[in-house]
DNA sequence: CTTTCTCCTTAACCCAAATCAAGATTTAAA
DNA sequence: TTTAAATCTTGATTTGGGTTAAGGAGAAAG
């Protein structure tokens, strides 16, 4: 079939998680796939719309942000390899409160709402794949919330350039401030700041 | 069996979730139940260690928070007919970063790790059940953070005060100041302001 | 090569909330 | 009931980050 090979990345990472998952049931998984390609600057979800699917990003970059006042306050960033969608509102079935933006040409391999229901019903091991996803969601949003509430801004700015290099090198700054939760000028002046304390280690004349 | 009537809350709320749980089910997963008291001010689990159960609370009052530079800040209260667990640390096998700690007499009902697991392996529904109780989690995370993100302090308050009324009632002010993120004093203020702002409303001479 | 965006930086001023401090009020204990 | 501890309120001062504004550097487009 055309385009097979694009589940491919999808199955390595559900074999990851399942070893022990069944060639008949990733048929029946892989028959309700499907795979959307967007430009950089489209959306994949608005506030306001009932997110239909989940998708896994076989390429390409998406940040997640809520619109607060006309500005954009970004919520995750989320790229290669990983899942991305309103998930909230994908289980509530309820509109979306964010909005969900590719920030590079982005290749997706998506399920809508209706067929994973089908899978939860049909094939054994999909509870246990959905089980695994929503507990990794949620450790996603524990990771953010236990750096928002621990480090001061500063830290949670040493952290995110130890931690996630790659995200300074594809994401422009004032993206990194609104994802820290401030704004570029304040982001400007703390990494001036931190520059600043690293050259006060003595040096000689 | 002695205290057997003890599990009978978290069975009405298995059954919710997953009314076609069968009895066999049920009495699989009854046996690996265990019932623990404490008395106002223990901890359930404490920064540093693994927590290595998830509690339903039969009654009582729990606390979670993040110890930061000597203060507390207040992550979430959980009560009757709810889960309460560092479920990061539960998931991940990792040291906890939080505290949970019970505000008043609390009798829990606990799963250990490891029959968790078993559970998941030997009970049809658990997986089902596991992926539920997860996503509810996640759920309840983006609420918090969609609160955050989205109001303003004094917003947040008034919608505290008319969602989760009880609060006020069983928790001191400068605990749901914490929650809020603002020390008691500014918490205060607020209050006194909101309070202004209502009788603020023309009245008769 | 020059122009035009887009993005980053720096400075001056402002404000909401933190901090510091002192009382007042409520609750629990003796 | 009196005392002690915990909690809440109010005021004065400080401060981190927001806002506004203006200039500079890089990249993309012409």
């Amino acid at each position: 079939m055309a385009g097979m090979e694009k589940f491919d990345q999808l199955k390595n990472h559900y074999k990851q998680l399942v070893p022990s998952m069944s060639e008949e049931s990733w048929n029946i998984t892989s028959s309700v796939l499907t795979v959307r390609t967007l430009k950089k600057g489209e959306y994949l979800v608005r506030e306001g719309e009932v997110c239909n699917h989940v998708s896994f990003i076989n390429h390409g970059l998406v940040r997640m942000f809520h619109a607060v006042e006309g500005k954009e306050k970004i919520i995750m960033f989320a790229h290669e390899n990983e899942y991305t969608a309103e998930y909230q509102s994908f289980l509530t079935r309820r509109p979306a409160n964010a909005y969900l933006l590719a920030m590079e040409d982005t290749e997706l391999v998506e399920t809508c709402y209706d067929d994973l229901q089908m899978l939860y019903q049909c094939v054994p091991e999909a509870n246990l794949l959905g089980r695994m996803i929503a507990e990794n969601l949620f450790l996603m949003m524990c990771d953010l919330s236990n750096h928002e509430a621990k480090s001061t801004i500063a830290g949670r700015y040493e952290r995110l350039i130890t931690e996630i290099p790659w995200l300074t090198q594809r994401v422009p700054q004032y993206m990194i401030a609104s994802y820290l939760g401030i704004t570029p000028e304040a982001f400007s002046r703390i990494k001036s700041k931190a520059a600043k304390k690293r050259s006060t280690i003595p040096v000689n004349y």
